[in-house]
DNA sequence: CGCCCTAATTGCGCCAGCGCAAAGACGACC
DNA sequence: GGTCGTCTTTGCGCTGGCGCAATTAGGGCG
């Protein structure tokens, strides 16, 4: 479902929009100007929002939801290389000519978005600096993250992996709860494996095994994080008490 | 060793700045403000430009040389992120308010660069918009190639990854003989398997391996890649004729 | 309530790659 | 040309984690 850009000029709009690391600190008429090229799209649960190799047409902000970004393998595997939310900017790539998708996207949850055709990123981004340089702030944030995640890949353990992986999506996408933070997520043994290059094998039983020692809380499809302390002590490997 | 502003003014350096990727596309008078900013720094093979947790002071555009780019783990291991080479920008992140080093640059080569404050960057950006999109450009590359390594470490056997760093590396670095493409590293072993995320007893069989099978010549920190399309075809796991 | 689909667990055998230790080779420098 | 330091090779034993196959557990739905 789209929407077009007139239908997009609240208040409300304006508020939220302020708020993403895409358009952040600009002011009011620059946002006006921002939500008169946007489009509004709505992606339901396990609907993919564009695919990899796919030639990169527009750059997207999350405003509701949660958004799977992952490659997949000449061979079929797959590996997630990060999972966004609320607020999120996605495919910014697309401003460049001759941009290709490297990732899958695909909607965790039901998600709503807006979205910017290449063309009209790019002469935003031309027109005010600042969304150029919110732009470059984004995607260096990423890149730092990736990059830690690349040495943890090269030099942990699959169990730090693991440990790091729950303590990163539960801040991220965690809800509390009285017991602890809840993590949701559809396929979560397999979804767990693909981010930290791993089995859903071995997933399962080092969360059975953090289960019986009380750490947390496993279930299907979801997680609750019991005793977070601990679970970081394990991802940097500090011996057990 | 620096040199100050002024004494950059020569054409011969608006021409090298002029094709690298910060600084590609701008006009002459915006070439001349970047240089006027300008500091030049040179550092002798083995020497430490930044270090990892270091409030980032300045952006580079390498001139001349090689930079390693590496993490250090608590326990002492290192992990390569990249290695970079003459028109490659470094460290643009420090336009950012309270910026870290993510990582240690150490020059492999004796190197010749370019430096600028973040406040002298910070501000030609805002100024010129065209260089925050350049640097958009460049950082965002930088992350897909990391991302496609990434996906490597998490789903390719050593064997592949190897080849892969070794073909990666011989086209950013390697110069062509005779014979094929030679490659220079100090400590090639090491470096190669911390660039890869295995050991360096691990690197040193595969590629004595692959010397008895003509693919390579492997020598003191060297190696010369005589079979390109064999080695690519390891690289994807293909059936081996 | 019971069926069915999908997710999660778990037993078991196996092997890629680690990492120590020791030997070997190359190059620099006196 | 000999010495020394560093880089590289290689033998060997070990184990973390893979991955098949079979079972168990949820939970949605008629």
């Amino acid at each position: 479902m789209i929407t077009n850009g007139q239908a997009l000029q609240t208040p409300a709009h304006l508020q939220i929009i302020a708020n993403t690391s895409l358009f952040k600190g600009l002011p009011l008429d620059m946002l006006t100007a921002v939500l008169n090229q946007a489009q509004q799209y709505n992606f339901s649960s396990q609907n993919f929002i564009f695919h990899q190799y796919d030639k990169a047409k527009a750059s997207y902000v999350i405003l509701k939801g949660q958004v799977c970004l992952f490659q997949t393998t000449p061979t079929g595997k797959q590996v997630i290389i990060n999972m966004l939310g609320a607020g999120d900017d996605m495919a910014i790539l697309s401003v460049f000519e001759k941009a290709i998708y490297p990732l899958t996207a695909e909607a965790v949850t039901d998600c709503l978005l807006l979205g910017w055709s290449s063309q009209a990123m790019q002469q935003l981004m031309e027109q005010y600096p600042r969304i150029a340089l919110n732009a470059l702030k984004s995607v260096t944030g990423r890149f730092l993250e990736l990059q830690n995640r690349y040495r943890e890949l090269a030099t942990e353990r699959v169990e730090q992996r693991i440990a790091h992986a729950l303590l990163r999506l539960s801040q991220k996408h965690g809800q509390a709860t009285p017991g602890g933070v809840l993590l949701k997520l559809p396929n979560s043994r397999q979804m767990i494996a693909e981010m930290t290059g791993t089995t859903l094998y071995t997933v399962s039983r080092t969360c059975r095994h953090w289960e019986e020692l009380g750490l947390i809380q496993s279930g299907r499809e979801q997680v609750t994080i019991l005793n977070p302390v601990s679970l970081s002590s394990i991802a940097q490997e500090l011996p057990q008490i």
